[in-house]
DNA sequence: TCTATTACTAGACATGATGTTGATTTTCTT
DNA sequence: AAGAAAATCAACATCATGTCTAGTAATAGA
């Protein structure tokens, strides 16, 4: 199932990704060019051309394995241990972010790409969120939007940490990020049901 | 100081603003070429030129315009009405984002621009969230956490919002909007000064 | 260590979007 | 109606692009 790459094709797409990396922390995608890139990190262009068709087929693949990475974390690490305040996937989830950094920097910052962000969105909607927080089905509206506003948030308080010192563990992040998401969603909640009454 | 625009100028530039808006519900940016754009909506491709030197040129402008009308609305709206749950100028935002609401579904969807999602989210910190909530000083760190969590949750409210159907009225979202900053951030400090006494 | 395989490099090529210019026509303002 | 401003049209050089072929270097496996 998983072949092992040759180590030239690894170091190869290391290089380009980090390049990558550091040009999106300058410029939108828009205004890479392939040259520039392949100039940047020393490679030849037809070499970018044996792995990617272009900078956005680029960016697409690296976002996919990044999100089969965390898809795979959800196999094997629990969701919702019933005796803990956070899950370890969660943790686990900010583990990942650690060690791909650079890339989900740039991924997240202001020349980052909102279609990742979106997926990232979507991951935690299914998997964070209608498990960890027991909705109840009164102004099914109104808790529409705090979900929206829990799920963005969420990745406001991952960008603010990977822009910051990193100095936070995964774990103290997965308590924060299931403080957070609990008390928005049920204090609304309950007000909510307070006010129609 | 403001010029009134000659007809054929402000024409031109709608067409290629509504053109532009709905190309990035279709693609990136990044695709998204002058010659694809001017044919999309039957004009010349020198007359792009004379109003942007290119596609990223033309969304900075359009951006910057967007900026400008919301900067006016907190100088016209005042900000902290001491009897009212919201502030008229949140609703003004608003109503803004409504009648913008293609172009802002655009730069705010899955090929929009973290660049003004940026820009957004600044303008809300400073002119809603510090004046909106009083934020006690102890621990600093996590309330920071918090500030960008209901930061980012306000991004979220106003996609949810621009990408339904517009049912609620701008000033029920402001009243939300109200609701999740106050009772996010302020439950948080409450519970974060309880665990560290 | 040797060998077959695979990845990378180098150079050339046609293509097409780009940005610019100058001449002409259309449309607006007053 | 007349002058001003904007939009059109055609032509141009430029440059990144994507593709190819032949040659070189590095790797994995025996």
């Amino acid at each position: 199932m998983t072949k092992t790459l040759d180590r030239r094709v690894r170091k190869t797409r290391a290089q380009l990704r980090t390049g990558l990396a550091k040009l999106m922390q300058e410029k939108s995608v828009r205004e890479i060019t392939v040259k520039e890139l392949v100039d940047a990190v020393d490679i030849n262009r037809s070499t970018f051309y044996l792995h990617y068709s272009d900078i956005y087929q680029m960016l697409d693949s690296i976002e996919a394995e990044l999100e089969a990475e965390i898809m795979e974390a959800i196999q094997t690490h629990p969701l919702n241990p019933v005796d803990k305040d956070t899950s370890p996937f969660v943790e686990q989830f900010f583990i990942i972010l650690e060690e791909n950094q650079d890339i989900c920097r740039a991924l997240l910052g202001p020349h980052g790409d909102m279609t990742f962000v979106a997926n990232i969105e979507k991951i935690i909607a299914e998997n964070v969120m209608n498990k960890d927080v027991s909705l109840s089905n009164k102004n099914v509206l109104d808790i529409a939007y705090a979900s929206a506003f829990c799920l963005s948030g969420c990745v406001g308080l991952i960008k603010t940490w990977l822009n910051g010192t990193l100095k936070e563990s995964p774990h103290h992040m997965a308590e924060l990020t299931h403080t957070l998401i609990t008390h928005t969603t049920r204090e609304f909640v309950v007000r909510a049901a307070i006010i129609t009454q």
